[in-house]
DNA sequence: CGATTTATTTGCAAAATGCAAGTATTAGAG
DNA sequence: CTCTAATACTTGCATTTTGCAAATAAATCG
């Protein structure tokens, strides 16, 4: 039997290099921290602070930081929850917006271009996988969940 | 069409966790940057400092600093190349080896656990998918290689 | 031999990190 | 309703990580 986290280890570390060499959209660059950040805030509707950094796994005071800088840079407005007057929901500005667009679009076309050496069948294949993967691991939060410490 | 980025987004992210949980072997307890440079040691024959740095996308001089800290963990060895006296080759001591191992056995551990939600041909396919697209990626130089900046 | 390239290290300054402690607000017990 | 505990977030440090520029040392090439 092969060695499965070797399998897992290259694979997660060349599409890391991939989400690196995506991190600037029409002149501005970010850091790839940054990306993920504009990427979680996307995906989620209207997400607290607290949220994002708890998907991406980060401690609540520097992501409270990295926060900070994103509106700095004009990336990211962060609106009191009228609700809760202790929260503070995150949107991405019109430029963070370009900005993430820009990058998911490179991203894609870099995955499309990795899957033109595969055919149509392997190309499903792969892609069903990957769901199937990310399934199983939102079964088993024991282990691909936010670490502890 | 899916978003095929958001699909290895979150397995990525997910098994970056499952990466990070698995950093301690016998109360030795490293950063995953240092196990990740623990694992490329481990995989590849005496490599040189650069070769290492390299294969992670580690800026070189970051690269050297974190062997440092390793060797006075006592988990890396430095031995000077007989064949070119600039080159320092690097091994894993007896410790190294031994945390290396046990972060391993941890890893596939775990994945072993995520497999066990599903039946052997869905296993045999998605891992069939992770080498399929694991030479896809490395025919696609261009985008999943080490970052140029 | 002398100039250039390559492998590695150090100086420094900037950025990221995380714990402890702080503020502000909400929720819950009595 | 009030007082306490919990929650969301921020700030103060001090440490660690990062990376460019420059230094050192050794090999290569003309």
């Amino acid at each position: 039997m092969e060695n499965v986290r070797e399998l897992f280890q290259i694979m997660t570390r060349r599409f890391g290099f991939l989400n690196k060499n995506c991190c600037s959209a029409g002149g501005c660059d970010i850091s790839l921290v940054q990306s993920h950040i504009l990427y979680e805030i996307d995906r989620q509707h209207q997400p607290s602070i607290q949220q994002v950094a708890e998907a991406l796994g980060t401690d609540i005071t520097t992501f409270s930081r990295q926060i900070q800088s994103l509106i700095k840079m004009n990336l990211v407005k962060k609106s009191p929850d009228p609700n809760d007057r202790r929260v503070f929901v995150l949107s991405l500005t019109t430029e963070g917006k370009y900005v993430a667009t820009t990058i998911d679009q490179q991203c894609n076309a870099y995955l499309a271009e990795i899957f033109s050496h595969m055919n149509d069948f392997e190309k499903e294949t792969v892609i069903r996988s990957i769901k199937l993967l990310n399934e199983a691991m939102s079964k088993s939060s024991l282990c691909c969940s936010t670490p502890i410490g």
